[in-house]
DNA sequence: AACTATCCCGGTAATACTATCCCGGTATTA
DNA sequence: TAATACCGGGATAGTATTACCGGGATAGTT
């Protein structure tokens, strides 16, 4: 195989990537949020869905910037109660 | 247009991308690098030689974990020199 | 010199995925 | 009724990720 599919683990960690954008959205709307991170609304919303597990790193960038994110926190989160038993991925 | 072809700007962000990786790695070799960020060797090479504009957010900080790079910092240095005549991307 | 090993490079190719658009659907609020 | 906000699904253009090929450069060995 040329490029591997998603494993569960990088989906799920991808909804958790976008379960912890939404929390930091907070009240903004996301036509908002997208605009002032130059992305598509569409794009935004399949992120904070879960549906995109492994966006940009511009996007998320970009989003984290608007948010106030820092992005090696996002990073740290994402990768929480998974690093249990994962030594080789 | 469905998805948009990357801008010059784009491309550019991804070649300074590529050379703070390549900075950062020092002495490391390309394969043990790679192989610590569980990325392929080919991927590294690519995003270090600037042929990949816009990695995934895992991917680069897979990389930037291995390297002892922040991925704040990351994301504002190449940043840096672009956002002069820049409007909306 | 010749051989070997390691490292980096560029091109080609195949597959999986993202980013974006469009459509309709639901819920809320005025 | 209308407007706003969120949510899927479907479709498409373009990209990332990976593997394989050969080549060049360097350094160590015999």
């Amino acid at each position: 195989m040329v490029r591997l599919p998603l494993t569960p683990a990088e989906v799920e960690r991808g909804q958790r990537l976008g379960a912890l954008l939404r929390r930091a959205r907070g009240e903004r709307s996301m036509l908002a949020t997208a605009l002032a991170a130059r992305v598509s609304p569409e794009t935004l919303r399949k992120i904070e869905s879960g549906r995109v597990a492994t966006p940009a790193f511009a996007t998320i960038a970009a989003i984290a910037d608007v948010l106030g994110l820092s992005l090696d926190v996002v990073w740290a989160e994402i990768n929480r109660a998974e690093t249990a038993g994962q030594r080789a991925a």
